[in-house]
DNA sequence: TGCATTTGCATAGCGCGCTATATTTAATTG
DNA sequence: CAATTAAATATAGCGCGCTATGCAAATGCA
């Protein structure tokens, strides 16, 4: 029946190989972004807040993919690190606006360009002809799962 | 010179994607293994324990690619959990050896089927023809990555 | 043999994901 | 209008990755 004797290999389980990636991304994104002062994290939220901010904390996390929990954690630890200021919204008393402040404004493009290095450690593993086909399935793989 | 006036498109980071992919089968996982009332972290322990116990931490550690505050904070939950037991080492006084419970023996054939289904959620995202190359290619970027 | 170094483990503390729950304010509805 | 429901945030607590330290046992070398 089973010839594998039901043993997991590990270096044929897409979802492990997929976490190695992400644990090896995260750890080099974190060098690249480290003389910035800059978490991983902060550095994702950063990213949606330079395309727009005054968000609420909800629609932020939304953007994100994230949960509400993880994303107030996160803005906390961003208000401590004076990267963004978190102001009462005009319209709900429930819901505060967040904004950048100048010095993560000033942040924007050292701190993209070490993230792309990053992402190219990534894609380096692969000959440029393929990598457009990475891409693209990592991208169905995702939205299946988003399904499932 | 930046046509892309420096944003970081999410959905072409093969570093965020990657990410995003183990999030998602480590809920699977997570959901899949429930049952037994088993973690992800666990599992991957396990995995390793059942292809051979009795190994020190620093072993088990090696084995599993993480470093030995991590082994020794999963193997305390393991313990608390009645999945395995340390025992001194006979033959050198700091280290110790992890043995398996019969408890954790049992588990071994239905947490690996559980677990290949969640690895089998992922791999749905592509068509058959697809998902060796996949495999390369992940199993190709890791190892590119470790070096770097 | 005696002291310095290395090695194995534990602990503290952080980042960041999650769920569950409390609190406050807004919206709905009888 | 009052009472209920819904929505936005905060907090507690867990899993699991990391680094930095401390301690005790083993090893190596003078």
């Amino acid at each position: 029946m089973l010839e594998c004797a039901m043993t997991l290999e590990k270096t044929r389980s897409p979802g492990m190989l997929a976490s190695e990636i992400a644990r090896l991304y995260a750890a080099a994104l974190q060098r690249a972004l480290q003389p910035w002062g800059l978490s991983p994290g902060q550095f994702q939220a950063l990213a949606e807040l330079w395309i727009e901010d005054g968000l609420t904390q909800r629609q932020l996390a939304a953007r994100l993919g994230v949960e509400q929990p993880t994303m107030a954690n996160t803005l906390g630890r961003m208000e401590r690190d004076n990267l963004v200021a978190r102001k009462p919204h005009p319209e709900d008393g429930r819901s505060q606006q967040i904004w950048l402040t100048e010095g993560a404004r000033s942040l924007q493009l050292p701190a993209t360009a070490a993230a792309l290095a990053a992402d190219e450690l990534v894609a380096a593993g692969l000959p440029l002809a393929e990598r457009e086909l990475f891409l693209s399935m990592l991208g169905r793989v995702v939205s299946n799962l988003r399904l499932a």
